[in-house]
DNA sequence: GTTGAAAATGATAGCTCTAGCATTTGGTGC
DNA sequence: GCACCAAATGCTAGAGCTATCATTTTCAAC
């Protein structure tokens, strides 16, 4: 037991004595067994408090980093969890982001981030990248992911959950919400609002495309057939918004509602509209989506479908944890909703 | 050479056979040895090419996925880095991940991510954390940080990169800007115009409150002392310039500028001075910072300062993978710079 | 003191891959 | 056919940790 304190032994001791300690060192200085060292770090309840002590005393005095990575290729965990997003500058990702990325510290995992911009291919090369590292669970961005893709998740036998949009088949888990509900619901209130003149400023993005779809269903059972669309890039911006509504404008100026596939272009449209002189919502209405930071301050305040983008990033993160803990789930599918917010714009 | 595929030998055979295939199991079926099929993976150029046919043949039929964990235990290499910010839903350090997220990628990194909501503590245990999965590099937010810190990285040996300011001592390496100099030049440039009466909307960051040291000390010297500042929480937001304004407009009618900590700020001023019935710049004139993406195209347009955040970022990748690689480093101390960019709002 | 169960600690055997050096192969020149 | 060199492949020995089961210690109860 009470060793004396001595040099690194054997195997390569004499020369290149000035890598790391490891917790072999931490076991010699402390005269206890390597395992025993593993345990007052990483399963304290099973280790005497005054062992502890010792133990943390030593790993103070040699400034021992535990080697998370060998410690991960002996337990098979990795306490990992990977992300992919399409972007980050788009706005509406970032939330929800900084919630998963909160809920998983406080569950003592971390985040890793992989930004796809919107490519499906990249996508697939990212997740077989990420799995090498043989993360302990993957959020996934969206639902249309290539056959290839499930395949390998599913025999990769780890816990996914998808976001962003919802299905009745999803790989393994889902936190998300209806865009085709969102679509209808915005159509029938701006046609319950009495709009019929409608133009669209559009993100060319895989998701608003099915609510973009889903208004003009809506529109369509009331006769509305002549919807023109400003198509725009991603990430939307607020001069994207401009430039969509001026192109529509330059086309034709009797609209009287422009929805929006973001409240960034909804404020760009705004902003253009007022300098074309035209009073919102006086002459014109704008309809957004997202919710975004500003929108409730904007003057005039943004309509809008209300979303809690960082609660989708928490329940992610929640039912990641629950599952790689082997917690019985809930629900494997959970819809957060949505609202719509009738502010100043329409 | 030729043996017999057969099935995985030894150890613990018989019955847990059901974990995922290793590079062993790959060398098996190809009649190779495991070094091989990890030279074939990670270094063709050693390897012939009829043999590197043979073995991506058998690692797609297997469906091997290698396991950078022990790869990295093995060779030391993780071709992980970590990036340390404060938060992203601070629009301003969104550009910069993003820039630093690709660049890595496109040199074969990934990146882990860790906010630390402001909080050196929390930085201090996040290092501690990250530093145990070993990454190649680490990117620190900001040139503030604890002894301990500074002491645990110097003393990891991992190369470092700190950015969003600039100092002559850095830990490693530094690709930033001077928030002094913006400061100074904000300060010149805002009495050159011929403003006398200054308001600040400013953010509880260490980094802002830098600025606004530098801009009240121009300030000083040409016999201005009294600029009010309305003090603002993190993140930044449209709605908290409103606040801001109200709050200064509320104690004092006759500002003839206010200097805001980030054009998101800006446009909240300026929307709250609209809603009052103020002309900008004609009674009011307002000055950001940061250059987001939406200043240059609100109307009237922001007056700001740019930093090219995507550069820092992607600047940031190359200075840490050119040390990782062990390429000599042209500078270890980068200034990106900034430019006050002159809009409608002075 | 002895007993016995629970608590604490330890020994062994991996986890999966790669560095470093050793060996084999293939082809060239004579 | 043989020596020789570069290219290709292989062997051995870890990298630093934990799972699993075995052993020892502790301490209450008698």
């Amino acid at each position: 037991m009470s060793d004396p304190i001595k040099p690194k032994s054997g195997k390569r001791s004499s020369s290149a004595r000035q890598s790391a300690p490891t917790l072999d060192d931490v076991a010699r200085i402390t005269g206890l067994s390597p395992i025993t060292i593993s345990r007052a770090l990483n399963n304290p309840k099973l280790v005497r408090p005054q062992t502890i002590e010792k133990v943390m005393e030593a790993v103070a005095r040699t400034g021992y980093i535990p080697n998370m990575q060998a410690g991960s290729l002996a337990s098979r965990r990795s306490r990992l969890v990977a992300a992919i997003v399409p972007q980050l500058t788009n706005a509406m990702f970032v939330d929800t982001v900084q919630g998963l990325s909160d809920q998983l510290a406080a569950h003592g995992y971390q985040l890793l981030l992989c930004l796809t911009g919107y490519s499906q291919k990249h996508e697939e090369e990212l997740v077989s990248a990420i799995l090498s590292r043989r993360p302990d669970g993957i959020v996934l961005t969206g639902i249309n992911h290539s056959q290839e893709l499930r395949k390998t998740l599913l025999s990769a036998a780890i816990p996914v959950v998808e976001t962003w949009d919802l299905t009745p088949t999803p790989i393994d888990m889902l936190v998300g919400f209806s865009h085709e509900k969102i679509g209808s619901r915005i159509g029938e209130y701006l046609v319950g609002k009495g709009y019929r003149r409608f133009g669209f400023v559009w993100a060319d993005d895989e998701r608003a495309a099915i609510r973009r779809r889903s208004i003009l269903d809506v529109l369509g059972k009331q006769g509305i057939v002549d919807a023109p669309t400003a198509l725009v890039p991603t990430p939307a911006s607020l001069q994207l918004g401009r430039q969509g509504f001026a192109e529509l404008f330059a086309a034709r100026q009797d609209f009287d509602v422009i929805v929006c596939s973001s409240d960034a272009l909804a404020q760009g449209v705004i902003t253009e509209a007022t300098v074309c002189g035209i009073s919102i919502p006086g002459q014109l209405a704008v309809m957004g989506f997202g919710d975004l930071d500003f929108s409730a301050h904007t003057s005039p305040a943004i309509s809008t479908i209300h979303i809690d983008k960082r609660a989708l990033g928490v329940q992610a993160a929640d039912a990641l944890v629950a599952k790689i803990q082997g917690q019985p789930l809930a629900e494997r599918i959970i819809d957060v909703g949505f609202e719509l917010i009738e502010r100043e714009t329409t």
